[in-house]
DNA sequence: TTGACATATGCAAGTAACGGAATATGATTG
DNA sequence: CAATCATATTCCGTTACTTGCATATGTCAA
């Protein structure tokens, strides 16, 4: 079967390399056209579009009319509730770290 | 088409709503047996199996047998790996909470 | 060894999501 | 209004992911 109807989920949304590669220009350019992402990521215009509308659905850009362009920027309250998510877990990885560290200490003492 | 064989792509693990249920679970209760998993999520077992398959491809999970057991527990590299990414775009939604608190501000002086 | 238990794996079927090409919508210019 | 530019949307073929069921693998106990 396919996927259960994720609709609007934002690790979906993310989950699409292309699509994470247009948050990353947003994020380091800061708004952009969708003409400017075209020519940037070198990518078909209806296939831009689409993913856009994927990350304007769940939240993740907004969009401004400007003229006959579309101006896309980094909405990023979806972009945080991932953050969140996975900060749950920083505990893990930073416990982890200390593990490795007292072990090499105590190599080291050999 | 369908997906451009994200292959061992740990944001493509995360997509999937069971297996962030699997993630919490671990996270919350420390390592569990596919048994308990099986319960505590009520799903087939078959299910659960495959999932876990991705998350230990992905590195999300790791395992250890114990008896007729198999214990899985988080290992969270590839989950720290997420959160820098997503860190990488925390600027934007502090500026962003920093606008709304400077116009909150401005419109109490009012 | 036989049987029961715990988990993994194989196969088939349904479906959602992607890309491509064509087209529609909407705004600007002349 | 017609033509052009910028972007969105639709239709379609393909593919990969998830599930269900059946079965295989591996471990313990008697």
């Amino acid at each position: 079967m396919g996927r259960p109807s994720s609709h609007a989920d934002v690790f979906a949304a993310i989950a699409e390399p292309r699509r994470r590669s247009i948050i990353e220009l947003l994020g380091r350019e800061g708004e952009q056209p969708v003409g400017a992402l075209v020519v940037a990521l070198d990518l078909p215009q209806p296939v831009v579009s689409k993913h856009l509308a994927v990350l304007r659905e769940v939240g993740i850009v907004a969009v401004t009319r400007r003229g006959r362009e579309r101006v896309y920027r980094l909405s990023p309250r979806q972009l945080k509730a991932v953050h969140d998510w996975v900060s749950t877990f920083e505990k893990h990885w930073t416990h982890q770290l200390g593990r490795i560290k007292r072990r090499a200490e105590s190599l080291g003492k050999e």
